[in-house]
DNA sequence: TCTTTGTTAGTAAAGTTAACTAACTCTATG
DNA sequence: CATAGAGTTAGTTAACTTTACTAACAAAGA
């Protein structure tokens, strides 16, 4: 068996069954103690056990009687998502986002600020202790009632070893920042790629929801893929899953060096501003090259519609040989990608009924700025099973 | 938790760690009860229990002394690979190819059959019923202790339902087949497409051994891939992971219809025919068309040298695409490609190396004809975990 | 009166620890 | 050189603990 076991003794099996019984609860929002004694197949007096233990350990709640069925009305039992707390953090460009959320994922407080730059590593690290304080008072709880902290950032981060090989914005180049954060806040601390946690965010609470095999694809000044397969993250051997910018599309001898693909070299922003030279002005701050883009094409400007039609027919390409290799059952858009306008997408949806079996569905990120944060909140809460807090006590 | 339960009574742990005890001698070989002890964190007198029943179940024997530690000498276990065996079948064309198997997965007897055609459904139903009777004589293996059937054919099979939807070599286009060999035989019985088993059997038995992110590539007369994931195979939200062949590579409007994928029509052995028929007399039955091309370039053969460069390095473009999406840390190449010399394989390998970051190793399947049956006669094992031979009594 | 919910009490299953027997190695000593 | 006995390791027996089960019952309602 897989499950991991301390002591070998059968507490084991105690922890499981309370484990299951949590998870009903859970699930069904409200529930009884004779029916979670149906759904588990564990006898009543069992559960109605493990719930008493549940209630006084502060996991649990009686909330009232439900509807009798013909005889006595049930006792009405209901998690108690307030029991524990979570932090998430992402840093996004310059800024830090911040927030502090219950169990069931809902915020209850959140921060924002500004960083100075240049940064380095240790007055981000104390920006972040600072928000986490802030956070805490405003939401009035507790820091032992604080599981860990989920913390996302751009760069290439080795989830494993708790390191970051690769993020400028941050001053975290190469050092084992997970276990620095840890230290310096006394907390578990999770780690991971932004991208990453915004396809968590998205697969949770957003667009994903309902689907267990998910591709989320991002088009930014990157390209990049954040995969959930069969319900699991899956980051690939050496955690380099997911890097679709490297994907053999377009002309393969513009790169400028190794570390960009052939497809983000001339698909993401940057290629396509490239593309966009001879009839585009530049762009002021903040503003999307495909709103640009659609906006010319619209105006009947032939340039911008040649060009609109080969991104998104490459685009298009790069979906292709994604559903090709994976067949999700969703494929979640993201980035720039958020900017095609309905007829865009459907163009997209047609080239790939043409060229591919099992279409998946094409749908929009539909968290905006905070699937991230959500990700990372939720990155924790996936790291801590419910078992786990059975054991806190 | 996620293991299934039938009564939900204590026995379920019982089971677990019996089932752990068990792993722990195939594990190993040869083991003592001490040494299980240490493994598995239970108590010697649980360990001694366990394994005494299993003794008298017939899965385990003891087999002698091992060397003293500095004291008593310990009793080693065994596992009894000859308790049960399993059938395996593959249809591979007009040849029905059949082994029964120890659980160990080593074939105790082989059965081969070239199939009348045009073949019905029904028999090469027959066929194969004939062919387990002729195994289990020859291998002198009662019925009772087959556990089951594992059957590869040619075509897109529906493991969860048990169909295929298309095979025309066996003429079950279409049928809940699963079932019906089952009733016909009275044994359960696993379907699954070829690539799936050659894939599976390389994986545990050839050049996958050990790795536990594989991708099986195959190039045939069509274009596919068996995709094993952190040790699981991945079949996709709709079986057709995989289905690589429909990858955008190559020119996009050759196709002779919605059936055949770009990459398919460019790049597999009938793709490259197609474009060699400048230079290439017909080929023989049964010779490749990779060998034929590399004999003609190293005759100089100018057309023969650019055409293939330009299969290996389409072919590349594929793996690219794969390893990019993946990043597995192994890709297995068959069919036609195992035929690529070694200057190939290099040349191959220097592209991705500078097209891809983390290039995984290229290793040619290994086990030839025998891979489908091997991974038939596993998927038979992997469905019925040690475990569940722990019901059997 | 019949159902459904929840609890109490006694029992059974499967693990644990502690203590014991068995068998072997190593070393010191006559 | 052989050999007693001290120390180790393997496996078993016995008593105890944990945890879930069944059966019976009380509470509350249709």
């Amino acid at each position: 068996m897989r499950v991991p076991r301390k002591t070998g003794n059968s507490k084991l099996v105690k922890k499981l069954n309370k484990g299951e019984v949590l998870q009903q609860v859970i699930q069904h929002g409200q529930i009884s103690r004779a029916d979670i004694s149906k759904e588990t197949m564990l006898s009543r007096p069992c559960v109605s056990a493990l719930v008493e233990e549940m209630i006084q350990e502060g996991l649990l709640h009686e909330v009232g009687m439900g509807d009798s069925k013909g005889g006595r009305k049930p006792i009405l039992l209901e998690y108690n998502y307030q029991a524990y707390a979570i932090a998430g953090v992402i840093f996004e460009g310059t800024t830090l986002d911040m927030a502090i959320a219950d169990l069931k994922g809902e915020f209850l407080a959140r921060y924002r600020k500004r960083l100075a730059l240049p940064s380095n590593g240790e007055t981000v690290i104390e920006d972040l202790a600072a928000g986490l304080e802030q956070l805490l008072e405003e939401s009035g709880i507790e820091r032992e009632r604080l599981l860990g902290v989920g913390v996302g950032l751009q760069g290439v981060t080795q989830r494993g070893s708790g390191t970051v090989s690769f993020s400028p914005s941050t001053g975290w180049m190469g050092s084992p920042i997970q276990q620095t954060i840890e230290e310096r806040l006394g907390l578990p601390v999770i780690i991971d790629n932004d991208v990453n946690m915004m396809t968590l965010g998205e697969y949770v609470r957003g667009a994903g929801v309902g689907h267990s095999n998910v591709v989320y694809m991002y088009v930014g000044t990157g390209i990049g893929a954040g995969i959930i397969l069969d319900g699991q993250f899956y980051r690939g051997s050496r955690e380099a899953a997911g890097e679709i910018g490297f994907m053999m599309i377009g002309p393969v001898n513009n790169r400028p060096n190794d570390a960009s693909g052939v497809f983000e070299t001339n698909y993401s922003t940057s290629g396509i501003l490239q593309q966009a030279k001879g009839f585009l002005s530049d762009l002021q701050e903040g503003s999307s090259v495909i709103e640009e883009l659609i906006r010319l094409a619209r105006q009947n400007n032939a340039d911008a519609q040649r060009l609109l039609d080969d991104v998104y027919r490459h685009w298009a390409y790069g979906m292709a040989n994604i559903v090709s290799v994976l067949n999700p059952e969703l494929l979640i858009l993201s980035g720039e990608m958020v900017h095609v306008d309905e007829e865009g997408v459907k163009r997209i949806h047609d080239w790939l009924n043409e060229w591919v079996p099992e279409v998946p569905s094409l749908e929009k990120a539909s968290l905006g700025e905070r699937a991230g944060l959500i990700g990372a909140v939720h990155c924790v809460l996936e790291a801590f099973p419910f078992s786990r807090l059975l054991d806190k006590e």
